[in-house]
RNA sequence: GGUUCCGUGGCCGAGUGGCUAGGCAGUGCUCUGCAAAAGCAUCUACAUCAGUUCGAAUCUGAUCGGAACCUCCA
């Protein structure tokens, strides 16, 4: 536990890495920009959602008392800010024609089952937009009262220009205001509401059809899209909280817009870390739905998909992004899965021949050594490749125990397995797959009268018969393992 | 065009001034009736050019190539 006081976080706000020390120990708060559920949530998503998983897991680990925030954005999501701006979940309760919380009662279902396939663990809240309404309505007052915000038609927009005179937009992504405005001059004569190209909506009036509408001082409509997060952030965790965590593509608007509107609101800039995962790409480029180059974890998982050679677990591909710093991309391809897949089961019978493992008086091999360079990595921001680096390192010892080649003492053992459990299970959250394909007992019964006639075969030197139950089987995708006295069998689609 | 980032061995990916991760594949060996599986060992490297330095994959500059964001996106 001592190592609690040496985590390390990436600030992408100062682009460095920093001591972390929360706010209010032991107790932490991270707040996660969830899923906008129009839509089906693919492997880049996934992605996403489990770096943040397992900041959570390890600060829990760490021993501090987390609260863990991931909204679910129900509604406000606009396809942009022009006056024909369309909310995401209206268009495709449209499209789908049904109603609106429909879609997004069937999508964050689907969102949920998806996470949970890949063993993400629940957040403390889910919030939804909808949900907040009112403090949302209240938040945009705030913001009117302190002179950053303006009405035009029935529609609130953030003062950029205004807040930029006193505060600095733009700190988190790096931009100036004054150097995009050149730029982008031509789009600001469409003769919109906006004053300033870069004003965002923060209440849109919404037309007659629109289903999901509000009222509100302004007239009916919906809030814009940065602010429930805002709004739920100070709601849940304070004006002030510890971790913020989102996709890269969120940086800038989203997370900047944030920022000035919480800092318009109530004056106080609201996260003290911000972390950003990166994206997933394939063939080099990102992946999303638009290049028709994304996954669905379904698809994934049956295979059933032009760029996949074949299907690959939930936990194949849990352990392949781990492989990965969150701050890079991580590029898609059926030989990096192939790879994670076979590393995963080396990693995984390791920890098998762990608990088997025979003990003696004393330890040959130094296990602090993994203990602590495993524990090392995780403090360094998070480098899950690095630890699961050592952890082979371990595994690579707990086989040279198994063959006696080293020797390991009684309470060595225990800190092992006990560590061993910690970080593959507990932080990385990884599982043991099912073994063999059902929890059903009849094939397993079947296998081992199988397995049994071919050992008599082959203790008689029948080697034509014991071959052909080996490749009898193997046709059917079950492969027979010989062992020094003893034979397993495994399915394999 | 602006902002940010990247280019590491056959592949995936750490490392960020000297001690040159790890996984997969390959090769050799052990085990084995054979094969598979498993285990052990091991080879191939830092985009290019110039500079700083006793010393650079690691710092600086230039060049080439790639990506993300600047418009909805995790």
């Amino acid at each position: 536990m001592s190592e609690s006081n040496n985590l390390y976080i990436y600030n992408s706000l100062r682009k460095t890495k920093e001591l972390f020390k929360p706010l209010n120990p032991p107790f932490v708060g991270l707040y996660v920009c969830g899923p906008t559920v129009y839509s089906d949530v693919h492997l880049g998503n996934v992605r996403s959602f489990l770096t943040f998983d397992v900041v959570y897991r390890y600060l829990t680990y760490l021993g501090y008392n987390v609260r863990y925030v991931r909204n679910i954005t129900d509604v406000g999501h606009l396809l942009n800010d022009s006056d024909d701006g369309d909310d995401k979940i209206e268009k495709r309760a449209r499209l789908e024609k049904i109603e609106p919380m429909e879609i997004v009662q069937k999508y964050t279902n689907g969102f949920r089952d998806t996470v949970n396939q890949f063993n993400l663990i629940p957040p403390s809240i889910e919030p939804t937009a909808t949900g907040h309404i009112i403090e949302q309505i209240e938040m945009i007052e705030r913001i009117i009262n302190n002179g950053f915000a303006y009405e035009v038609n029935g529609s609130v927009y953030f003062d950029v220009k205004k807040y930029s005179e006193k505060y600095n937009y733009g700190e988190l992504s790096g931009r100036k205001i004054e150097e995009q405005l050149e730029q982008t001059r031509e789009s600001l004569e469409g003769g919109q509401e906006k004053r300033f190209f870069a004003d965002f909506a923060i209440w849109k009036k919404a037309s007659t059809e629109t289903i999901m509408k509000w009222d509100s001082p302004w007239g009916i409509g919906v809030p814009g899209w940065h602010l429930e997060c805002s709004v739920m952030s100070t709601k849940y965790l304070g004006q002030k909280f510890d971790i913020h965590g989102g996709g890269m593509d969120l940086k800038f608007p989203h997370h900047e817009c944030e920022i000035a509107q919480s800092v318009a609101a109530d004056g106080k800039a609201p996260v003290r870390y911000w972390m950003h995962g990166n994206m997933l790409t394939v063939n080099g480029t990102k992946m999303s739905k638009s290049l028709n180059n994304s996954f669905l974890p379904h698809e994934l998982i049956s295979g059933d998909h032009p760029l996949l050679e074949k299907g690959y677990t939930a936990m194949t591909v849990r352990f392949f992004f781990l492989q990965a710093n969150y701050k890079s991309t991580v590029d898609f391809s059926n030989e990096a899965l192939k790879a994670a897949e076979k590393g995963l089961k080396r990693l995984m019978s390791g920890i098998e021949t762990l608990n088997q493992l025979e003990t003696s008086e004393n330890s040959t091999i130094d296990i602090n050594l993994i203990i602590s360079k495993s524990t090392q990595s995780l403090n360094d921001d998070f480098n899950t490749p690095m630890a699961i680096a050592h952890l082979f390192d371990g595994v690579k010892m707990i086989n040279s125990i198994n063959v006696e080649k080293d020797t390991i003492s009684v309470s060595d053992l225990e800190q092992l397995k006990k560590h061993y459990s910690s970080f593959v299970f507990d932080i990385l959250g990884l599982t043991s797959e099912e073994n063999n394909s059902s929890d059903d007992e009849l094939p397993n019964d079947l296998m081992e009268i199988i397995i049994n006639l071919r050992n008599q075969s082959k203790e008689n030197k029948d080697w034509s018969t014991a071959d052909l139950i080996r490749d009898k089987l193997k046709k059917l995708s079950i492969y027979i393992k010989d062992a020094k006295d003893s034979s397993t069998w495994e399915y394999e689609k």
